[in-house]
DNA sequence: TTAACGGATGAATCTTGGC
DNA sequence: GGCCAAGATTCATCCGTTA
């Protein structure tokens, strides 16, 4: 109890602010147990098989044929397996940290990584406990000959602990199409971010250290929780913040 | 292609029957690159997160509360996480031998076993192809307090070697429920398995090494394919082998 | 015929108590 | 305290029966 107070004042000059900022260097930035919940979309590092299609910008991988958007390249998505599951223990392992106790751990993920990701976050202490899907809708996918379509995204699911009791209930699909046009290559629909935000109690902090376009603190302030984050790429910090209503920052606060 | 054709002939005097055997015994006796699709729903022996709730029988561990309805038990449902995993790469690498050159593996599973099917599923040489999804709908799911619904379950494909191509496109994501009474603790649902083995190719022949009440035997026969399976159980083995119409069969065939 | 009602269901999860 | 066993608990939806 006296360490949440602490960590409660100590946490305050960073709330509700968008940093423009490394998410391993904002979450070590964070105090420990000052949050409720980490909600995020980490960059997958699965486009491709291979270190050649790896080393192809974001916006190349995802986007060709005739497609007209463009998509500002995201960071950290250029890593082989083995350095992207060691990047994600870092991460995770600083939410840990910053998590109180019964905090919860949200992050969307590919099929591709999706294993990965839940070795990872058990390795990082949490309890994980389940995966709920994104249904994208046969709309907004491509159809693939000879197989299943991959149609769904994953939302991998953990606790810091034994879980805090709440009287919320959630699905564990969520089929909605994304309305276009998006603000990011990799957005997802802030009516499902809506509902995960429900799981945070009265007052709660929610994090998103890869914020990209913001949806999911859009989803946390609009619920009346506090919310903080951070986005290095300036094109996507700019998207964000406004969508945030919150004034520029610079890179790094005074302590 | 001398060999396919051999194979055809080997496995001739098997075909369109359920075996009353043991999973992994049965599948030893496939002749090599024989199959075109293994399509099943293994035992997951998930049901607890320790060994005690493990050794409970399958009945006990899945139905409590006040359920009327009682189910037969099935086998390897006991086994902890290491062990199944060796057992599954035991039968998928048989599965993988019997299997021809671009045939597929369809296998059910839940969120807790996922992560080790998939890498088991390569271990045996598989190329894994991704994840689809069937969405059991709400109304056949447990509610979740303080969190998601565990309301689908999954479904990892992979082929061996390079796929062959055919003008199959299937969805990624299968919201359907089951109808009851069911006629198996785990059943699947009829219509999702159609559209399954709508990926082999004509005459082509779907095998199930854990059949349960038949079901996904029953689809590939609908559709004209060749099928054949085993099922260990007695009580199971009766319903399937009347769903197949197919005679009661000795516990195993003289070469 | 339709509407309302109550019991049944869930590849589970959590808490408590005993050894 | 660690490990294991037993009992309590959850609610959206379905389905058969009654009003």
């Amino acid at each position: 109890m006296m360490t949440e107070l602490i960590a409660a004042g100590a946490i305050a000059p960073l709330l509700n602010r968008l940093h423009r900022e490394d998410a391993l260097h904002f979450l070590s930035r964070l105090p420990e147990q000052s949050i409720d919940m980490l909600f995020t979309d980490p960059p997958y590092s699965s486009g491709g098989l291979h270190a050649a299609t790896r080393a192809m910008s974001t916006s190349q991988k995802y986007i060709n044929g005739g497609t007209k958007t463009k998509y500002e390249d995201f960071g950290s998505d250029n890593m082989d397996q083995r350095s992207w599951t060691f990047w994600c223990h870092a991460w995770l392992s600083e939410a840990y940290r910053a998590l109180m106790p019964g905090g919860l751990v949200v992050c969307f993920i590919d099929w591709r990584q999706l294993p990965a990701l839940t070795d990872v976050v058990q390795a990082a202490g949490f309890i994980h406990r389940g995966i709920a899907v994104w249904d994208k809708t046969m709309a907004r996918s491509r159809p693939r000959r000879g197989g299943f379509k991959q149609q769904a995204e994953f939302i991998v699911w953990a606790s810091k602990g034994a879980m805090r009791t709440n009287d919320v209930y959630l699905p564990g699909v969520f089929p909605c199409a994304l309305k276009l046009p998006k603000k990011h290559l990799t957005e997802k629909p802030l009516e499902l971010a809506r509902e995960v935000v429900r799981l945070v109690p009265e007052g709660g902090i929610v994090c998103d250290p890869f914020a990209g376009s913001g949806t999911f603190l859009v989803a946390a302030k609009e619920t009346g929780l506090h919310w903080v984050g951070c986005e290095a790429n300036d094109v996507y910090y700019g998207v964000a913040a406004e969508r945030l209503h919150c004034t520029d920052m610079p890179t790094e606060q005074a302590a």
